[in-house]
RNA sequence: GCGCCGGUAGCUCAGUGGAUAGAGCGUCGGCCUCCGGAGCCGAAGGUCGCAGGUUCGAAUCCUGUCCGGCGCGCCA
């Protein structure tokens, strides 16, 4: 239970208390509108502000103002709460008792790095898969995006209280294999890259490490010379995404491969299970996914008339084998691109039988890269693209993972190589982490002179403006955490960890902490240190390092 | 043609029915006898693509329309 959802509850009291007593006459059988509660912008308005009374006017066909006086009178003693208040149109203005935001400080520091944790109303098992990039070639910078959100997802669910599995699907399963193989002999033969072929330095590089017994193997069997030339080469390419990966700070649980699916058998039961229930049927020598019946625009083919069988076998086969392993829900991170797929997918998964809603696709916005206003073709085929590496070196790791973790995945976004190099020194990412080692810094100091923090008074010494809104900001983490593991969304974390570095600025600039009066030094740098974990704590969602000094 | 995602300040983006629409960067003007100036304060800058509709109230929901990206395969 965050802050906000005990006030939730406390209003939600309210307005029972009011309708038990009469003074709210609401219809029976009426659902009621949920509460709405927000913190507003300005200070007259209060800490946290509610339209309940507005949202109920209809249903108890009585003015708001009227409704929200009622409720307010209704509201029960709350220790957090010092008054409720109403104005128009009928809001219902909540202010919190300064003594008691203050007192909070000792509770916020003493969590550490469980402060704002585990919060989920109820935890879940869930997978979320990530990356999956196709091993046939390195990691560009457009798959960096997909890989820090996943990331930082899986931090945040997982900080709420889920337990979350980490996951790389790794395709290493048909034609795009053989294409890679051939592609290396091609180059080093000197002949022509095949027309599905992939171009690039990468592939000179390989071809110039292709080891002698591979080739001689190739040699020796000219049609199966692609498989396994492809086979060593995804191999030496996955390694190379593993080592970026590892620069990147992701890590996975689980690398599943999608050869496995079919070996263990867990296409073939998916496609029983299917045929058993009557969505499998058999037309042109294919067999196909009756996905119309689910509302898709056509059925889907899961073995072609030459008997192979499509990727989307292997994703039939790969939902009910991530299932098997006890996950709640399914998390896949895509490319704005797959969205043709995820219906049938869905589909598939609701006809064999679960829970449609529990397999869940985000669908990640295009990137632009931009060099000096022209765009850089992201294709591995066509050879031209930016590795991971070329932009870590330029921009580094905490700047990028800022950049993509701070922007609505759903929004596509332009990455201007020379703005982000010119931008790096100026990213907000700094000012967050100057916060921090500012913070450090004070703590480093006070240490100097014999004093440390101490938090058992400052309900009663923190009553300056800046400390209140200080403290205000470290009470919001938690919801800020609950709101983005809620919506599945990763910005709310940098938005919120840059506010706390804002206040915390403010209160720097206000409020001198190391003084000659000793219990209020003491009782600020216990705010100090509390403002010092929080920020660590946010960091930390982000992947990003919270340094001591810069 | 159909579908999905976008269109908000010069630029990059927040704002998932509420009060005077916000932030960063950029621009302009101030602030270093003081715990870290990678900082602080202030200013300029908006027909929220457009047009209707729903609502006490719309950037937000609905319909239409324009623009951009992506998809619409027995490829992955």
């Amino acid at each position: 239970m965050t802050l906000r959802d005990d006030l939730r509850q406390a209003i939600a009291d309210a307005r029972d208390r009011a309708i038990a007593d009469g003074v709210l006459v609401i219809p029976d059988g009426t659902t009621l509108p949920s509460i709405g509660l927000e913190r507003p912008a300005k200070p007259e308005h209060g800490d946290w502000a509610s339209n309940v009374a507005m949202q109920l006017a209809p249903v108890a066909r009585a003015a708001p103002m009227r409704i929200a006086e009622a409720i307010a009178a209704a509201f029960g003693s709350q220790p957090s709460v010092l008054a409720v208040s109403v104005a128009p149109p009928g809001f219902l203005n909540i202010r919190l008792d300064p003594s008691w935001v203050a007192g909070q400080v000792g509770a916020i520091r003493d969590a550490g790095p469980s402060y704002g944790r585990g919060t989920a109303a109820n935890p879940r098992r869930i997978n979320v898969e990530f990356v999956s990039a196709n091993p046939t070639g390195p990691l560009h910078v457009g798959n960096a995006r997909g890989a820090f959100v996943g990331d930082v997802l899986s931090r945040v669910l997982t900080a709420v209280g889920h337990e979350v599995g980490r996951e790389y699907y790794f395709n290493d399963f048909g034609t795009q294999v053989v294409n890679l193989g051939l592609s290396v002999l091609a180059r080093r033969s000197g002949t022509d890259i095949p027309e599905d072929g992939y171009r690039g330095a990468y592939v000179d590089d390989l071809a110039a490490a292709a080891p002698d017994d591979v080739l001689a193997r190739a040699d020796a069997s000219p049609d199966d010379a692609g498989r396994l030339v492809g086979a060593w080469a995804t191999e030496r390419v996955r390694a190379g995404i593993e080592d970026s990966l590892d620069r990147l700070g992701v890590r996975f649980d689980v690398w599943k491969e999608e050869s496995t699916l079919h070996d263990e058998g867990w296409v073939g039961r998916a496609v029983d299970r299917l045929r058993a229930s009557d969505h499998v049927y058999e037309a042109d020598g294919a067999t196909w996914f009756r996905s119309t019946a689910f509302g898709d625009d056509k059925d889907r083919v899961i073995f072609r008339s030459n008997g192979l069988p499509t990727y989307f076998a292997s994703d039939i086969g790969y939902v009910t084998e991530k299932l098997s392993r006890g996950f709640d829900e399914l998390i896949y991170i895509w490319g704005a691109d797959h969205h043709g797929t995820v219906a049938r997918v869905r589909n598939a998964a609701e006809a064999m039988g679960h829970d449609r809603a529990a397999v869940r696709m985000l669908l990640i916005a295009w990137v632009r890269f931009v060099r000096d206003g022209e765009e850089i073709p992201m294709s591995k085929r066509s050879g031209e693209f930016i590795t991971l590496d070329e932009v870590l070196d330029e921009v580094g790791v905490d700047a990028a993972r800022w950049f993509f973790s701070s922007r609505a995945f759903t929004t596509g976004i332009d990455f201007d190589l020379e703005l982000a190099k010119k931008q790096s020194n100026e990213n907000p990412v700094y000012y967050v982490q100057y916060a921090h080692a500012r913070a450090s810094s004070i703590l480093r100091n006070a240490a100097d002179v014999g004093l440390g923090p101490q938090a058992a008074d400052t309900g009663k010494l923190l009553d300056h403006p800046a400390e209140q809104e200080l403290v205000r900001h470290l009470l919001d983490f938690p919801d800020a955490l609950a709101i983005a593991a809620e919506r599945r969304e990763t910005h709310e974390v940098p938005r919120y960890a840059y506010e706390l570095a804002s206040a915390f600025s403010a209160f720097y600039r206000d409020c001198k902490v190391l003084t000659e009066d000793r219990p209020l030094s003491e009782a600020r740098l216990a705010l100090v240190d509390a403002t010092r974990s929080v920020l660590a704590n946010g960091l930390d969602l982000l992947g990003i390092s919270a340094p001591e000094t810069m």
